[in-house]
This record gives structure tokens, C-alpha cells and sequence, in this order.
RNA sequence: GCGCCAUUAGCUCAGUGGAAGAGCAUCUGACUUUUAAUCAGGUGGUCGAAGGUUCGAAUCCUUCAUGGCGCACCA
């Protein structure tokens, strides 16, 4: 044997190289000699840390010359022949950890540093030290003492380009939060953002509540649901598309202001501003409308933007956003005039529709009924316009069967042609995206009944069934209430500057890889 | 569902018809304050899959798979 076959049989006597199997084998092996020796990383349960990394270099000053006790991984090494600069990394941050040969040997025993030295990037290590400052001025951590808390078997990505894979990133989640923690932070803040919003509910007297994900009628919304088979009551049930139906019988119930923050299910396509599955916020409170719930989602977002962002401004793809209240409000009506240059007046048939639609050079679909066809027309020609923070409200009815209708006389007043019957609806729109739809709910239960069926009969609709006990429920007597749904995902987008909602979701929704 | 683009080593990427490459990681050696450490020498490939064209295909063609972006559906 020659001088290096024989050192490569020490480092295992497995095949030297560098593919994927072979890296795997080369950390298998050192596994194997650490158990050999008695040092089974995997038998730790517990680690007993002083400090977090990330507190090291900015609490110098405190912490210099005293001992603390670390945990981390191992993120970079840079090895000098008879001392090592390791840099490990835990939640808060990271921070360089120095080995010494001779001290170290000293502190834990002859061939603690050359054991170091087998370490690899992505070992999980605790480290027992002294805090100090190298001679280019970098605070770090001298160790007189480490363990090995877990093998890892796996190699990390580039040090310096890191994973920039995006189906790798989504599909092992887990790496793109070791190697970019940007991605770590993202969804950090998701967690604090919808933490926080429950805060705010809380305090403002709300009630969280949890309603069934499973429905037999799929209702609250118009969108084609997921079904799924109950075996012991060998029924279809769907997952729910929306929370509304639930929460609104625990108003007639009694609760004046519950909310639920809930995982929706909605059997459509992926984009970069849809997934599947999504967190909805629903709210509902009796005896207040839906200017009352204006109010409240103004202070919500702006409230969040304060305190979980820390930033009213906002840079989203090409927009800045400005999150300053008091935020523009206009009606249906008024958005229509600036932006399509036509109002209801001009839009009381479909025909009409059809025509402004064409005039505007729209594609206006040929089986599309009167109110999906202004719902076009809205689509293509105001939002686009809304960029900044924007209240739309006074909604045709056709495009709410669950609002409350405004009184003619009222209607009247404010101007509203006779033809179209006008609700109480508005949403808020963030980057041409909407984030939250509001009522002021419906409770006549005569007219919810016929909007409902009259639902049920339009083929288009894709409703099979009437929710009869949500109608009886109202029927018992909702209070006048005021509602609101918010997109938790799209909110949490718009306030972290994220325009794909895959980045705010932990494992957004792959096809499955053979 | 439709269109465009992408897929080469564990990771990041070159390579557009003529011998599969680089950097990082990994392995070996040197180096006791480095920080993208440095220096020297190695290993590592079903070029996404399957067909086809060609003397010859990572490269051209077809189909498929997965992903991204846009459209459609939708919040």
C-alpha cells in the first residue's frame, strides 16, 4: 500500500469521490468511527445554551472574555493546518467560532482538534468557549469544548450562490431555510403577522372560533371545491371554500364577534397570487356595517404594517406602497367612471355591457350573464389602477349574494340608476390584488333563500345544493352584522414585499414527482 | 387546460453537430487570527426521460415529466 491509500483507509476505507453516493458513504463512515468511538452524535437529548450566536457580535462589548455555551451549524470552516475558523449558525444568527490545536487538545484531550477538523458544513454542533475579538477585529468564540449534537449525512448547497433552485427551494423547504435564511425570516414574520392579528382581535373582544373543515353543502363563496369520500357515512363531503356559513349561525347563536383563521380549500389552478389551500381570516360583528369593518381593516393592516413589518412603505415588484391611512375610497360606481370611462347608468343590461365591454376592446365571453360580465369589465379596467391601498365599495348586487341590498330610496339618493340594485360590499385592494371583502351581511332570509336558489339554478354558478340550515338559521335571526374575509397570504405578500405567495407559504402546493 | 422559457457533478453555472468543463463542496498534502482563507494534487456525470435524424447528438427533431413566467379559472 502507498502512504495515501493507506490515509484514505482511514478516513473509512469508502470509495473517495464526490457524487451525490459518494458523498453520502464518505459522512456514513465518519458516522460509523464516532459510534465506534463512543460518540453516537444522535444519543444527545437536551444542550444547555447561554447565548444565542446572533447575540455574540453585537453584545461584544458585554460579553468579552466571558464563557458562554452555544449550539449551531456548522455553516463555513476554514481550516489552517493547526487551528480552524468555523462559523455555526442557530435562529438568531451566526457567529465564527476559532479552534485551536494546542488549547483545545489541552481543554477536552488529545485529538479534540483533529476530531474538529472531521467535521462537515451542516453538522450540528455545541460549543463551550470564550468570547474574544481576532486580530481583523471579528468577534468570536474560542472553543475549549464542542459536541457533535447531530451527524448530517446530506451536503449543503454553495456556500456563496447557495440553493437558487425554485422547485428545490419548495420541494425541501427545510434547505432553503438553512442556506437562505431570508426564507427563514419570510416565514417568521408570517408566523409573528398572523400572531399578531389574532392579538388585535383579541383585544379588540373578538372570539376565535373553529368550525368544521369538512362540509356537506359547499357554500360562503363561488368556487369549485375539493371532494373527499366519509367512509362510515359513505357520503361525498367537500372542504370548504369558505368559512362565512359557520361563523354567521354562531352570530344568530349568539356571539357578536367571532372570528376564525382557517385553512380554505379551492379547487382552481396555481399562479403566483393563487394556491389551493389558503389561510383566510373571517370576521364577523353584530350590530356594526360594513363602514364600521372599513374602519376596522384599515386599523388592522396599518396596525400590522406597524407592528410586525415595521415599515409603512413598501416596495412590491415594479409599486410603491404607501400604507397610510386614511386609505383612497372610492364606490363601483366611481372607479368605473375614471377608469372605464362609464358608469351603471351606461351599464343597466347586459347588452349594454356587452357594448361598453367592446368598446373598451375587452374580450367579453359570449355565455357570461350581465353581472360576470361588468365583473369583467372591472377586472381589466380598474384594477389595474389600483396600486395603492383602496377601498371599493357599493357593489352591484349580482356580485354579492350574500350582501345586504341597499334600500331603493337610499340608492336613489346617492344617485344609483333604478336597474341595478346596489349592496352593501367592499373590498380592499393592495397592488391590483384583493386582499379583503367585506358585507354588511344579508339576514333577510326570504331574500337570502332566493338568492341562494336562484344561485343553484344558474348552471354557471357551479352550486349544487342550498345550505337549508344556513337559511334556517337566519330564519331564527341574524342581528344586522357586519363581516369581513381577509386573504392572510396575499396581506402577508403585500406587507413583506413578496409578489409570488409561494415565498409566504412554508410548502406551497408542487404536483407530486412520480 | 393553453403558450413561451428552463432542466449538464451534491450546489452555482459554461459548453449550439466532432474527446463532457469550471468554481464551490468533498478527498489527500502544506499552513496556529481566517473570513468567498490560501497553495498543490485527486475524485465526482444516465447532460430530466424515451424515441428519432446523423458517420457522429448535451447540442437538431418528436413525445413525455417537472419547474418558472404569462393566459384561463379564481381570492
Amino acid at each position: 500500500m502507498t502512504e495515501d491509500q493507506e490515509q484514505q483507509g482511514h478516513s473509512g476505507g469508502q470509495p473517495e469521490g464526490a457524487s451525490h453516493s459518494e458523498l453520502r458513504s464518505i459522512k456514513l463512515a465518519k458516522l460509523a468511527a464516532l459510534r465506534e468511538g463512543g460518540r453516537d452524535p444522535y444519543r444527545h437529548v437536551r444542550w444547555d445554551r447561554t447565548h444565542n450566536c446572533g447575540v455574540i457580535a453585537p453584545d461584544f462589548e458585554q460579553l468579552e472574555g466571558s464563557t458562554v455555551v452555544l449550539a449551531g451549524r456548522v455553516m463555513s470552516k476554514r481550516d489552517m493546518g493547526k487551528a480552524a475558523f468555523l462559523d455555526i449558525q442557530d435562529e438568531s444568527g451566526r457567529v465564527q467560532l476559532y479552534f485551536k490545536k494546542d488549547k483545545l487538545d489541552e481543554a477536552q484531550g488529545e485529538g479534540s482538534f483533529d476530531a474538529a477538523m472531521q467535521l462537515d458544513l451542516g453538522d450540528i454542533l455545541g460549543v463551550r468557549g470564550t468570547v474574544f475579538r481576532t486580530r481583523t477585529g471579528q468577534a468570536s468564540v474560542e472553543v475549549q469544548a464542542y459536541e457533535l449534537l447531530c451527524k448530517t449525512l446530506e451536503t449543503l448547497p454553495e456556500k456563496w450562490h447557495g440553493l437558487t433552485d425554485t422547485e428545490q427551494r419548495f420541494r425541501q423547504r427545510y434547505v432553503d431555510m438553512i442556506v437562505n435564511r431570508e426564507s427563514l425570516a419570510r416565514l417568521t414574520q408570517r408566523s409573528r403577522a398572523v400572531a399578531e392579528v389574532r392579538r388585535f382581535l383579541d383585544q379588540r373582544d373578538f372570539l376565535e372560533v373553529e368550525t368544521p373543515v369538512l362540509h356537506a353543502v359547499c357554500g360562503g363563496a363561488t368556487a369549485e371545491p375539493f371532494v373527499t369520500h366519509w367512509n362510515a357515512l359513505k357520503a361525498d363531503y367537500y372542504l370548504r371554500i369558505a368559512l362565512e356559513l359557520h361563523l354567521k349561525r354562531l352570530i344568530v347563536g349568539g356571539m357578536e364577534r367571532v372570528y376564525e383563521i382557517g385553512r380554505v380549500f379551492r379547487n382552481e389552478g396555481v399562479s403566483t397570487r393563487h394556491n389551493p389551500e389558503f389561510t383566510m381570516l373571517e370576521l364577523y360583528w353584530a350590530y356594526v356595517d360594513y363602514s364600521d369593518i372599513m374602519q376596522l381593516t384599515e386599523d388592522l393592516v396599518v396596525h400590522l404594517a406597524d407592528n410586525v413589518f415595521q415599515a409603512r412603505e413598501v416596495t412590491y415588484g415594479d409599486y410603491a406602497l404607501k400604507l397610510e391611512a386614511p386609505f383612497a375610497k372610492m364606490t363601483f360606481n366611481e372607479a368605473l367612471g375614471r377608469y372605464a370611462g362609464c358608469t351603471l347608468a351606461d351599464l343597466t343590461t347586459l347588452e349594454q355591457v356587452r357594448a361598453q365591454g367592446e368598446r373598451l376592446g375587452l374580450h367579453m365571453p359570449r355565455e357570461a350573464g350581465y353581472e360576470k360580465s361588468l365583473d369583467e369589465i372591472f377586472k381589466e379596467k380598474v384594477e389595474p389602477h389600483l396600486i395603492q391601498p383602496t377601498f371599493i365599495y357599493d357593489y352591484p348586487k349580482g356580485l354579492s349574494p350574500l350582501a345586504k341590498s341597499m334600500p331603493r330610496d337610499i340608492a336613489r339618493e346617492k344617485g344609483y340608476p333604478d336597474e341595478v340594485e346596489i349592496c352593501y360590499r367592499f373590498e380592499l385592494f393592495l397592488a391590483c390584488m384583493e386582499v379583503a371583502n367585506s358585507f354588511s351581511e344579508l339576514n333577510d332570509p326570504i331574500d337570502q333563500r332566493a338568492r341562494m336558489e336562484a344561485q343553484v339554478a344558474d348552471k354557471a354558478e357551479g352550486i349544487a345544493e342550498v345550505d337549508e340550515d344556513f337559511l334556517t338559521a337566519l330564519e331564527y335571526g341574524m342581528p344586522p352584522t357586519g363581516g369581513l374575509g381577509v386573504g392572510i397570504d396575499r396581506l402577508v405578500m403585500v406587507l413583506s414585499g413578496t409578489p409570488s405567495i409561494r415565498e409566504v407559504l412554508a410548502f406551497p402546493q408542487l404536483r407530486d414527482k412520480k
